[in-house]
DNA sequence: CCGCAAACCTGACAGCGTCAAGATAAGATC
DNA sequence: GATCTTATCTTGACGCTGTCAGGTTTGCGG
């Protein structure tokens, strides 16, 4: 009979309403909030299961191991990255330019918002990089940053042959990861403690600059 | 000074003298070895007691913790990349702005040559961050950066009051810190493939371009 | 209704960091 | 030179971790 907890079938009707009803998604958000309080250091699957309320040894029916549970968490952190950034682009200016500037504010605030996030999909070596889920998580972030500079720079085309689309592109992708990664460590306390708006100009400023080529008059 | 046991050491050198003469610094030998190995996710005390040949309870004697001993070896490796930063300044051009683009160069240099210890120092909350040590040796790399850029950009002083100063210093400082990330990550396969030659010419492009302001007239 | 397989639990194991207590060597004091 | 002191290092134990093996519950297909 259908016995199933109608919540749970609700929350997510397309996975399997077993026993718990879906652990799996549950164990995602446990995860990252455990995430967010102990650190990606700090993480602990045993903390996850316990979090969500079920034994220590459930979530290897779901993951195959925690390297698995955190391979899921950095894929969704990636989609979540590319989402702020659009979020941000929405607001923006539809100018190729001004768009890439609230892209790399998307991404700093991605950054600055989930700190633990940001180390675990860029600075930690136990979600697996090679497989198919996470490489494609990430490489969309990517490739949406060459689309954007290649509109502003008017060099079209992936930048292979020419280094100076190449310059555009890891250009802002530093800048973007640079400022990223220094601020939510808290270890550029000059930009840091400033107000928001004054900070953000700054960095459009920093954009502007990298993705402009010098015109020698 | 400490003296070994003349009779043990010419005795038996395999066997180790009870008290080890200098445990300290060999402890941060081998724990610069076992980062490098196991990375700074796998990075285990009792692997470094073992690497150096004593119980795994000895190095609770030199170093309050593992944090601690992460903490002075974060500590030296913030030291390692002020160092390696005048080296490459050393072999370049004494004009402010090429003495930017080499101590870029020789952070990004550093960066690839140990990214355990990179991550240690920039994406770890292990390391005691509040301690003297730590603090001044991280703060001798910054206050280098910001010298430059004020001989550089003819904008003296530290930077406070006018904003340009301070997008010069994070200008140089995010796009340092972000490609030497990416790069020793092996993120950002655009430039990791290149030639080194032309990956340091786009490098110093780059630099380039930030550092120097964008004049209108 | 029955059986089966998926979902979950209990218990065990080795490895981890750290504390307590004992053993040893080096130096100080007499 | 003998004894005391103290720093150094070892051994053993504790609770924590991730993972595996085997047993138990649960829902669904036959």
């Amino acid at each position: 009979m259908k016995t199933i907890d109608t919540k749970a079938a609700a929350a997510a009707p397309q996975m399997r309403p077993y026993h718990h009803g879906d652990l799996a998604s549950a164990l995602l958000d446990a995860a990252e909030r455990e995430l967010t309080d102990k650190g990606f250091e700090g993480f602990s699957l045993r903390g996850v299961a316990k979090r969500a309320g079920v034994s220590h040894a459930a979530p290897a029916h779901h993951f195959q191991d925690v390297n698995g549970l955190l391979t899921e968490l950095a894929a969704r952190g990636f989609e979540r990255l590319v989402s702020r950034q659009l979020a941000f682009r929405k607001k923006a200016d539809p100018e190729p330019r001004a768009q890439i500037g609230a892209s790399v504010l998307g991404y700093i605030a991605f950054a600055v918002e989930n700190p633990s996030l940001f180390r675990l999909m860029f600075g930690s070596q136990r979600p697996d990089f090679n497989g198919e889920r996470l490489v494609q998580a990430a490489r969309s972030a990517f490739d949406d940053l060459v689309a954007l500079a290649a509109k502003a720079t008017g060099n079209s085309d992936p930048p292979d042959k020419d280094h100076t689309a190449l310059v555009d592109v890891a250009g802002v992708w530093a800048v973007a990861h640079g400022l990223a990664d220094l601020l939510s460590a808290g270890r550029l306390p000059l930009l840091h403690n400033l107000p928001e708006a004054i900070r953000n100009q700054i960095i459009l400023k920093l954009v502007e600059r990298v993705v402009e080529p010098v015109q020698p008059s």
